[in-house]
This record gives C-alpha cells, sequence and structure tokens, in this order.
DNA sequence: CGAAGGTGAGAACGTTCGTTCTCGCTCGCG
DNA sequence: CGCGAGCGAGAACGAACGTTCTCACCTTCG
C-alpha cells in the first residue's frame, strides 16, 4: 500500500487525538479516573467511541497517554522556570518555587495529577505506579543537577524536592496557594544554609 | 466463624464495626476506595452484607468511619511522639519525623490515606474532602502549637508541616524510607535558622 | 454509476457496582 | 414446645462500567 497517499486523514487525527488528551485531562483532573467513563469522554470531547478506541485501544493506554502529556507539559514548565531564574543556580531553583505559586491559583487546580493518581491507582496498575516513579524521580534528578551547580551537597536536592511536593498536595487540600510561598521560604533557608556550610568546608566547583 | 462465645448483641457489635473499620481500611488504603467493592469487603472481613448496612448505611458513610478512625490513629501516633521526643519542643518537632520514618518503613505503606482520597474522591465528594480538609488543619494547628512554644515565628509550623506531607508522598511513590531522613534534616535546619533568628530578633508575634 | 471501505450515533454485551430482598435457619422467651 | 424476630448466604436489582457491534450514511475511485 502507498503510504503517502492518505495524507489527507493524518494530520487530522493528530489533532483529534490531541483532543482527546486534552479533554480526557481535564475529565479525568477533576474528578479521578475511575469517576470518569468513556461514555462521560465521548459526551465531552465530541468524539465518536470509535475513534476514540481506534486511537487509544484501551483506557489504561488513554491514562498513560494523560500522564505522558502531563510530564511533558510539567518538564517544560521546569525549564522554562530555570530559564526564567536570572543566572544563579540559586535563583533558578527558587523559581521553581514561583512556577507552582503561579500553578497554584489557576482555578482548577486540584494537586500533582501523579500524586493524585498514584493514590487511585498504583496499588493495582503497577505499570503507572512505574510511570509516576520515574517522573518523579527525574524531577528529582533535574533538581540534583541545579544544586550540584551551587556547589551545595546533594541531599538539599532531595529536600527541596520534598517541598515541593509538600507545597502541591497542602495547597490542593486547604485550596490555597500559601503553600507555594511557605515551600519558597523555606526552600531559600535550605539553600543559603546548605551553601554557607560547603563554603566554610571546600568540597566541590568554585 | 467465631466458634466459642455466642455472645448478645451490644458489645459484640461494637467489635465487628472494628473488625469491619480495619478490614475496610486495608483494602482500601492497598487497592484505592473505587477499586473495593461491597461484596470484596464482605468477603475479606466474614461479615455478611446485611451486617455490613446494617452498621454502615452507605459505602459513603463506612469511607467517612474509615477516614475518621485513621484520623484518631493518627493524632495519637502524633501525641506518642511528641511524648517521647525528649523535653524540648524542638526534639518534639523533630520526634514527627522519627515516627514518620518508621511508618515508611512499614510493608503495606503506601502514602497518606488523607492525601490519596483527597486525589481519588475529593473532587466529587465535597463531605469528603472537607474532612480531609480538616485534618489537615487540625495537623498543622498542632504543629503550630510546639512552634509557638520554641518561640519561632509561626511561619516556620507551615514549612514544617510541607515537609511532613512532601515525605510522605515521596516515600509512598519512590518505595523507599529516605524522605522521612531527608525531612528531617531539612526540619532541623528550618527549626534551627528559625530559633537563630528570632533569639537575635525577638519579635515572634505576628 | 457502483462497489468498497471508513465513519458517527448509539445499541448491545458481559461484568461489576451499591443496595435491597428472599428464604431457610437459629434461638431467646413465653 | 412453639413462635416470632433476627441472622447469614446469596440471589436480585437497576445503573454504570469498558468494550464491541450494528447499520445507515458518506467518501473515494475504478
Amino acid at each position: 500500500m502507498p503510504p503517502a497517499t492518505r495524507n489527507r486523514t493524518t494530520p487530522q487525527t493528530e489533532q483529534i487525538r490531541e483532543h482527546i488528551l486534552i479533554t480526557a485531562d481535564r475529565l479525568y483532573y477533576s474528578r479521578g479516573i475511575n469517576a470518569v467513563g468513556m461514555d462521560a469522554l465521548r459526551n465531552e470531547s465530541g468524539v465518536s467511541l470509535k475513534r476514540l478506541y481506534q486511537l487509544f485501544p484501551s483506557k489504561e493506554n488513554l491514562v498513560e497517554a494523560v500522564l505522558h502529556r502531563r510530564r511533558d507539559i510539567w518538564n517544560s514548565l521546569i525549564e522554562t522556570a530555570i530559564a526564567t531564574g536570572s543566572g544563579t543556580p540559586r535563583d533558578q531553583l527558587l523559581a521553581v518555587y514561583d512556577m507552582l505559586a503561579r500553578w497554584f491559583d489557576e482555578d482548577d487546580f486540584r494537586g500533582c495529577v501523579f500524586i493524585n493518581t498514584f493514590g487511585e491507582l498504583g496499588g493495582t496498575a503497577p505499570h503507572i505506579a512505574a510511570l509516576i516513579r520515574e517522573h518523579k524521580a527525574s524531577f528529582q534528578a533535574r533538581l540534583a543537577e541545579l544544586v550540584t551547580e551551587t556547589g551545595a551537597p546533594a541531599a538539599l536536592a532531595h529536600q527541596l524536592a520534598i517541598l515541593a511536593e509538600g507545597a502541591q498536595t497542602t495547597a490542593a487540600i486547604a485550596g490555597t496557594n500559601d503553600a507555594a510561598h511557605h515551600a519558597r521560604a523555606a526552600a531559600t533557608t535550605l539553600i543559603d544554609t546548605a551553601l554557607a556550610a560547603s563554603r566554610s568546608k571546600p568540597t566541590t566547583t568554585r
């Protein structure tokens, strides 16, 4: 079969696929995954069940695709925050918490998709649990890169990651974005204390 | 199944009620709430559906009872940790993270019930979301009492709470208890920095 | 024009959900 | 001893789940 002759359908399916992912993400995020059936997704997206199952062979497959998309968005937000952090790795680390503060302010904020999904499906869907674990490990690794640039010990990265995770759940449950500012203040203290200690006791670069 | 004593109603119903709550807690915690039907609870607990609905008029009612019981257990763990913390409020605060480290080591640890339940049901069950919010607020208030005793500014309590929440989710997803030690180290830094600051500048009220 | 194949709307399938009901059975008490 | 109330086991119920199928309708192309 000539592969390029059907090129009229191909670009549109990619848009439909993205539209489905956006709709599914919104529904899953706001109501939980088990509470959103394929019929609800069909009604909200306007895409027929036939095409839904054509693009995503099962609900679990769709959930994974939604998580993959969220992972890309998260990574993009992180890199944007780091890029806007003015120069020093210390400021870049703190810019992550500024990004969190803006996110928490969004109307439909309801916590971290990965944490929520882990609580709901982590115990019964090992594949999804592994995906979530890898995503969080990747975030911690990115923080560790920045921490290494500051010259502070690697343990600081774990502490900063815990602050970010705690801020997300605290903000979600409390319904306010105070947690982002508290986490930023705590991060500032932890970073500056670690820098002062590593400066008096020489270890790495600079 | 109970072979020996066929005691009459009231004293035994309390035991049965507790037995149901323990079984439901274990199942909900390990698999998620939506994934555990009343039939599974009947099979695992050995209690007939008739008695289940006699003691808990609906599944949502049962879920609330499980959360209430977990709240009491949590409060008891917190108070025990504080009591074993040797003397100073600083040590009492740090003892909370030692308690977390022991909890994370348990085989079936899968994060904080309240965070998991909020992710799964918080978007569709406002009553349960409110219960979770009140529980977390109560924990923060207890931390604030101890922080006030140290003389540090009240903002420290929020930072310590964020560390505790972040440690729970991080430990659950990573599958290790490292997060408890990282959170304890971070808490130590934050407390001591706050104490040093408030000692040199003794204005602590807000 | 007519055959082939893909489409959307939605019915249908088998399962599972939360909840209620049926029906023998047991047992305290008159 | 008999009787009525409470019990466990499990069937039954309507709804909702994930998934598949039907069928009338469009294109597209020989």
